[in-house]
DNA sequence: TAATAACCTAGTAAAATACTTGGTTATTAC
DNA sequence: GTAATAACCAAGTATTTTACTAGGTTATTA
């Protein structure tokens, strides 16, 4: 299990998605403008959350991303593990045969750390994420339209 | 909150560390013979981890480290911070006042995030990642030694 | 006095991250 | 049909981080 910048993007974009979704596809360019993140990136993570099931794209005017299932029922471990590489633990089965020794003790000991990680996240629901802050998803929306400061990256453009 | 290899391999060493440090000092060069870290990377962890007031430095023969605090009073959460560098969020006060608008709602929902998981790495004590595998520490040690098979990176040299 | 081992600095190779460019394909509105 | 849109795709690059190498110095012990 591996937290990086990366994964801060993804759960970043499924959030925005999910506050969004409420008026129809949601398109990586305005979630590029939103959060300051460059369109080509998003491109890429969309490509993996879409493989992973996560959301469903549709092309053409009026298209965009939508989730593939309830904000409640996608969680950030599931995010995060679909846009990050798998960890590169070199596990001892399989080459050696450690039994007991110091190496697989501390192996084994960062599985069970980075288990009890992903049983923690995976317990964190995209929907509790979106409602944490009562705004600016539809029911509180109001005619609050998109706010224009960057925040992570540069500033792209617009979305017109 | 970021966790990478490299926050893996501080927890590691300081796992096997906190194991062996019943016979007096432990040396770097035990720790990468161990858990096939490079020395001098090992040197650049533990000049973090001395600086964070984790562990304590002597030198010359018979030197090496031992913990600083209680292996319950260590937990993962400050290890990992100790060797990752601070986060880099943008961070919208100071430069922009958007007050709730879809940025800082992000930006918040993360930090949040954040924050929990801070809270659960820092509820993990070193003592737990010690204790629960009960081989190859003081008490149940016996005579075993040291394990001499590669696991993290590249095999370097025995301890003599 | 020699061996040891922390402690320190600078540089580098490899990998991951974030982005750029330049496409294609499917869908919609006109 | 045609143009606009936006997903989808591939290849390459700049930047940053990771992990390591090399070559020291300083303090401590035998």
């Amino acid at each position: 299990m591996r937290l990086t910048t990366k994964g801060r993007y993804a759960v970043t974009a499924m959030v925005d998605l999910s506050v969004n979704q409420g008026r129809g596809p949601v398109t990586l360019k305005s979630i590029s403008y939103n959060q300051g993140i460059s369109l080509s990136y998003l491109e890429q993570l969309f490509s993996k959350l879409r493989k992973s099931s996560l959301v469903t794209g549709s092309r053409g005017p009026g298209g965009g991303y939508v989730l593939a299932k309830n904000v409640d029922e996608i969680n950030i471990a599931e995010i995060v593990l679909s846009v990050d590489e798998v960890l590169d633990i070199t596990e001892c089965e399989g080459k050696q045969d450690c039994k007991d020794g110091q190496r697989c003790l501390t192996h084994g000991l960062w599985d069970e750390l980075s288990v009890q990680l992903y049983g923690f996240l995976s317990s964190v629901k995209l929907g509790q994420l979106m409602r944490q802050s009562g705004i600016n998803h539809p029911g509180s929306l109001g005619n609050q339209q998109f706010v224009d400061l960057p925040s992570l990256g540069k500033q792209y453009n617009e979305v017109n």
